[in-house]
DNA sequence: CCAATTGGATTAAAACTGTAATCCAGCCCT
DNA sequence: AGGGCTGGATTACAGTTTTAATCCAATTGG
């Protein structure tokens, strides 16, 4: 399995907007990221796509005059890859506690357990663990 | 309220030490960390402390000829801290998300739900949001 | 057709990380 | 007491991240 790249803070904050919209050109990204902050120079997204694409996280082709980008990896690999990431170095690498912090902190209520357990159940019996559709 | 410094990697192994065993002396910290992983080395550590001095997220004295450490940050604000920032880039804020995804991936199981029911019961009976001791 | 604009590549530089070596003062052993 | 050891401070340096300016080629408006 091809290990998903890590991102940094500002890498991810670009990519999420690629993976909402590709294909999308720079100017596109670009614009997307003005609009969501006005602090967002075009040269320093210029240049972080550069790099998203020396790390393989980015692939793009030119199109007529303009690049139009694609990414490389899945959001769900990139999600899994910080996921493992933020687990293992905030709550030693194991889910209850961080599950347990945030049901401390009030942040899980009883309806959202509710939910996760029609989740559960409606994955158990309606999807038993076969392959699926790759995104 | 004092915003807990953002961690690195390497910082939050060596935090996690003190905050565990603190007040501890560089040298106990170092052999802490050499049990763990024994590539540690003994001025990288002394390095990593100083700077988490500067950053303000360790306070020593003078103990005799060595210095004890003592944490300036507690581990619940850390965690916090990096707990916000992690939904913030990965999730985009919210937790439901975020444990929907844990959800899908196996991780949470219908125990783990109904610990969590039994832990939110618990605290909503026994621990009526009470002020708590500041740590 | 020429100049200004636009899109992209290259280069730059400051801050932060990881890793450690070097330097220095005090203590301990003989 | 002198020399080595111990603990700590200072310095170093490469790699990464953030941020952007500069340079260059193609396009396009007049």
């Amino acid at each position: 399995m091809k290990t998903a790249p890590r991102l940094t803070e500002t890498e991810w904050e670009i990519m999420r907007v690629i993976w909402e919209r590709h294909p999308i050109t720079a100017t596109d990204i670009v614009k997307a990221l003005v609009a969501a902050d006005p602090t967002w120079h075009p040269k320093t997204t210029r240049a972080f796509l550069n790099r998203l694409v020396q790390k393989k996280a980015l692939d793009y082709e030119p199109e007529g005059r303009v690049y139009v980008y694609q990414p490389l990896v899945s959001e769900q690999e990139c999600v899994a890859a910080a996921s493992e990431s933020f687990l293992a170095r905030v709550f030693g690498g194991s889910l209850q506690p961080m599950l347990a912090y945030f049901v401390q902190q009030r942040r899980i209520t009883k309806k959202d357990l509710q939910e996760l357990h029609d989740l559960l159940e409606g994955q158990a019996t309606k999807a038993p663990a076969k392959k699926r559709r790759q995104s």
